[in-house]
DNA sequence: AATAACTTACTAACCAGTCAGTTATTAAGG
DNA sequence: CCTTAATAACTGACTGGTTAGTAAGTTATT
């Protein structure tokens, strides 16, 4: 096999032993997935592996850490633009949950939460909860204004995001059975009527 | 130790073995949990685990059809009342989540899905299709009785029961860090009155 | 004394992590 | 060019530890 000599070689390997990880863990459960498979799937051996990754338990936190920020960010970026940048959010939803490994990445989190709490805490405190603050922030702004009439912008946030994180988590674990498919762009288009209208919001037309 | 002669003594030692299998899977995962751990839970050794049960996966079958079905019922009730059962139900929702295993099953649910995904297609036919289509149907009533204005009651039921699915997961995955706590019945008054609103429900008073 | 619930020690299989050896690649010398 | 030596990326067989499942033996109960 043709081998990484240069840095950027190197980086695409790791990168393919990822996304390998990504897919092993997601399928199999941490526990259960085997490093050799893992490697098998990047097309290299389990010794190469171990170049690229001290141990499993290191390899599953540079999965997370790798996979979290890239996609937190740019759903926080939408909250900076009040509640037009919701809508768009809404608008996103479902290329976000059928294409991102958002979804993969929320259930293997949910998987080994209990087997690895503090990392469930940062990944939490990092990525979660940066979400949630900047919609509530964007909320608390929206109410100040007068464009909505909510209660507590922070719980409000919380429900406003549920049906994300529901879809996600409906998807993974359940959409292998063509049977339980979900119209996400219904789904979400249906939400975006009836969440302005729980918001109380002065109709601020976008299409 | 004492023995369980009778057909109820094996009942209930069935039961603790039951018990002990739901902990020991949702804090470990399928995989990673061991049988004489789940024996040792429930004061009995491995053998005579399996005296009760067939194999791991045959304890794991026997968990999940247990522990599914009961909740079930008891949600799927509230909905043959109209819009007031709507209420009930998220009346009751905060204890749901904090006082019964619903919260554990769903988590083991969707981390085991992907492995075992026959069990995943037939709890989601027999335990929560149920729940969304008797939501779907008393919605699709009281939008015919003029009591709701929505769109398809198919998909607002599913965006109905989001925040119930979010906050068990929530619970579940980040509770065990008290500064993730949540005020579950903060966030469910606060649901009920959006929700309310997002319905387009004519007030039907309940206190 | 008979029964069957239960225990414990065992085995067969599995897998994370290691390490001695192999080979692709590069570079220098002829 | 071609050969050869040096390098480091990569391989795969091995080991030590772990655990599902078993079965022979033990003991509470009637």
């Amino acid at each position: 096999m043709q081998r990484a000599r240069t840095q950027e070689a190197k980086e695409e390997r790791r990168q393919a032993l990822l996304a390998a990880a990504l897919d092993e863990f997601f399928e199999r459960g941490f526990a259960a997935a085997r490093m050799d498979d893992i490697a098998a799937r990047a097309q290299l051996s389990k010794g190469a592996l171990y170049l690229y990754f001290d141990s499993k338990d290191a390899l599953f936190s540079a999965l997370v850490e790798t996979y979290a920020l890239p996609n937190v960010a740019r759903i926080e970026s939408f909250a900076q633009s009040g509640i037009s940048g919701l809508r768009m959010l809404l608008r996103m939803a479902p290329s976000l949950i059928r294409e991102t490994p958002l979804p993969k990445i929320m259930k293997i989190l949910i998987a080994e939460a209990a087997a690895f709490p503090q990392m469930a805490s940062a990944y939490r405190e990092t990525a979660i909860e940066r979400v949630l603050n900047a919609l509530a922030a964007m909320l608390a702004r929206a109410k100040k204004a007068g464009e909505v009439d909510i209660g507590d912008p922070a719980l409000t946030a919380r429900l406003v995001v549920s049906p994300m994180v529901m879809s996600a988590i409906w998807r993974v674990s359940f959409e292998h059975d063509p049977q339980a498919r979900v119209d996400l762009d219904a789904l979400f288009s249906e939400y975006e009527r009836i969440l302005m209208r729980a918001l109380g919001a002065k109709d601020m037309a976008l299409p």
